[in-house]
RNA sequence: GCGCCCGUAGCUCAGCAGGAUAGAGCGACGGUUUCCUAAACCGUAGGUCAGAGGUUCAAAUCCUCUCGGGCGUACCA
């Protein structure tokens, strides 16, 4: 509950006077104060259950004695935006005039449009966030859809909030994959096939050395042996390694820009190349790096975790070297107050076990490091894998979903201009929501079915709500006036279109800090749902004007924020569909 | 074996810093368009919130155990 809102304000400075309870400070009444699950009970509610300790009263009592002592025998509220007050159960329920909160409400979003929801919070504070970070070499499957939809998500909200964000895209273009891919290469690879098709002659060659190794095992040590030269500069694994790079990264940004998704850097896992030996020798000289069969490690025992591995017996890094390297670099390079890892939870231990090295290098730092962790997308079958060659593309989804936009806009809308932007917007908004909604730590089902589903609780249902507001807008032509009548807006739809739209800004702040985007996503589901049950039952334009303002000011309030939340979610917003 | 995560309607999932009667969507069945976009809306059917204990005035929500599923558990990332 925000201290701005008048409403709590009155309510909270009024108790405060009530000697029944007991002294309480208006800050210690604020967090009591709840929303009633159903609004014919209320505006606000003070529940009297936790005061019955400090009261040493039943809750039942408390509720009577508050609502006797605010309305007194004449049943009047003495409040100025408080019509009435009554006890109900162990609850005191607070009724609120209502032309007075849709003025409160709207007026502001009216003021604020795009800028509604947005706060200060995190003015002169860095958020590192670290997402998507694909291996190159490799085809953008599924699986990587979620790292880098919440990664983008996040920061747009954290943006949102008044945060300077970092977005990193740290891609795995280092380790002992690149070794086996310049194995690979040199047996079985020609410039031919990698001009082709770049990436998938690549990925041919991983697989391929895969199912050799299995017959033949030197091949394994002949890729450390490449990494540990790659490592080492050698010039010819460095300028195959740079080939490779860059036509993976030259395919991922088609996906990337088709999805509206940027970083602002690309700095990989070779990018600490150079800082490795400084970090491991310091941490070799804190004693805390130790060798362990022949493996530097830093030992964990005492915390419950295997060792972390720092380099391997052939000296070669891992990626917990590098990620102690990259931790260190941002801290000094960026200096963040926080730093969000928008990984998989396949990885807990590892930043488990990473984390607790930085905290052992004394870093103070570690504690506003998090792993934003998330489930597996899996199959039927089972796990996604490169490997098993059991993978979907990523482009091949958003291919789908757009073919299958265009294919309903023919349909319903032949019409449309643009419908081929059109399309695309809805169907990319369609997978990403599909994404985003549910909870990030469950484990989600890869269902062609569900994902190129566009009706009910859908990306384009959200967009279709926001192209029908717009449609509305259009329709009614004339400028939307911020001054209306506010009385007018009686229906129960109307009072809850109103709640619902001010509790944007708190939900924007509950997805940031929970980092997680499926509330923004149920809070637009809700707005867009009440509102088209309104819209189903009400008409907005009508003969009257003086409704008619009051109404289209609060469809235009209700387009605004559907508009600024769906932005907030990385989706776009077609005025027309 | 040990550690972490998950278990809510046939399916996919909300609700989980405890609060008033467990909610949506999909699928099924039935209905709504002379009127602002029917990608919408309304209705019907569908639940021992995995199970058992415990804490509490109050438990889907917190704690413990059991069962079921997933992931991880030293030279991959």
């Amino acid at each position: 509950m925000l201290k701005t809102n008048p409403f709590l304000k009155e309510i909270a400075h009024h108790l405060k006077a009530q000697s029944a309870l007991g002294g309480l400070e208006e800050k210690e009444i604020y967090p009591l104060i709840d929303q009633p699950p159903n609004p014919d009970m209320g505006d606000y509610t003070l529940p009297c259950y936790p005061l019955k300790e400090r009261l040493h009263k039943p809750p039942n009592q408390i509720a009577e004695e508050l609502a006797q002592a605010i309305v007194g025998a004449t049943g009047r509220s003495p409040l100025q935006l408080v019509t009435r007050v009554k006890a109900e159960g162990a609850y005191l329920n607070f009724f609120v005039k209502h032309d007075e909160l849709s003025r409160w409400v709207l007026e502001r979003i009216h003021k604020e449009g795009n800028g509604y929801g947005h706060a200060t919070t995190g003015k002169g504070k860095t958020v590192v966030i670290d997402y998507s970070s694909p291996n190159i070499a490799k085809h953008l499957a599924v699986h990587h859809l979620r790292s880098a939809v919440i990664g983008n998500a996040l920061y747009r909200l954290y943006k949102a909030l008044g945060y300077h964000c970092v977005g990193i895209n740290h891609l795995g273009d280092w380790g002992t994959q690149f070794g086996q891919l310049i194995v690979a290469y040199k047996k079985w690879g020609s410039e031919e096939e990698l001009r082709k098709d770049p990436v998938d002659a690549l990925h041919g060659l991983y697989v391929k050395f895969h199912q050799e190794a299995k017959n033949d095992v030197s091949l394994e040590d002949q890729a450390r042996q490449a990494f540990r030269e790659l490592e080492e500069g050698d010039t010819e694994a460095r300028q195959l390694w740079e080939h490779f790079k860059e036509v993976s990264l030259k395919e991922f940004n088609k996906v990337y820009r088709a999805l509206g998704i940027k970083f602002d850097y690309y700095t990989g896992e070779s990018f600490y190349n150079e800082m490795l030996n400084d970090t491991v020798e310091r941490l070799k000289k804190a004693g805390l790096a130790t060798l362990s069969e022949e493996a530097l490690v830093v030992n964990l025992d005492k915390y419950n975790m295997p060792p972390c591995l720092l380099k391997k017996k052939d000296e070669a890094s891992l990626y917990a070297t590098r990620d102690v390297c990259a931790a260190e670099y941002r801290a000094r390079e960026f200096g963040f107050s926080r730093m969000l890892y928008v990984v998989g939870s396949e990885q807990r231990l590892h930043f488990r076990q990473f984390f607790k090295v930085l905290e052992l290098m004394g870093y103070p730092w570690v504690k506003d490091c998090v792993h934003v962790d998330f489930g597996l997308i899996k199959f039927k079958e089972g796990k996604m894998s490169t490997r098993a060659g059991r993978v979907i593309l990523l482009e091949e989804v958003l291919k789908e979903a757009v073919e299958r936009a265009r294919g309903i806009i023919q349909e319903k809308n032949p019409d449309l201009s643009r419908a081929e932007e059109i399309a695309r917007q809805v169907g990319i908004g369609a997978v990403i929501f599909a994404d985003l909604s549910s909870r990030r730590t469950r484990d989600v089902l890869f269902d062609w079915k569900e994902v190129l589903n566009f009706d009910g609780e859908t990306g384009p249902y959200l967009q279709y709500t926001h192209a029908r507001l717009c449609s509305v807008m259009r329709k009614y032509g004339e400028t939307v006036d911020g001054k209306v009548d506010f009385s007018l807006l009686k229906e129960k739809d109307e009072y809850l279109l109103v709640r619902k739209l001010e509790s944007f800004p708190r939900s924007i702040v509950s997805s940031a800090e929970t980092y997680e985007p499926v509330v923004l996503c149920n809070y637009l589901i809700e707005l867009a749902s009440i509102f088209n049950r309104y819209y189903n039952h009400h008409r907005i334009i009508s003969k009257n004007e003086g409704l008619t303002s009051a109404r289209i000011l609060l469809a235009d309030c209700t387009r605004q924020v559907l508009r600024n939340g769906l932005h907030l979610l990385g989706m776009e917003t077609p005025e027309e569909m």
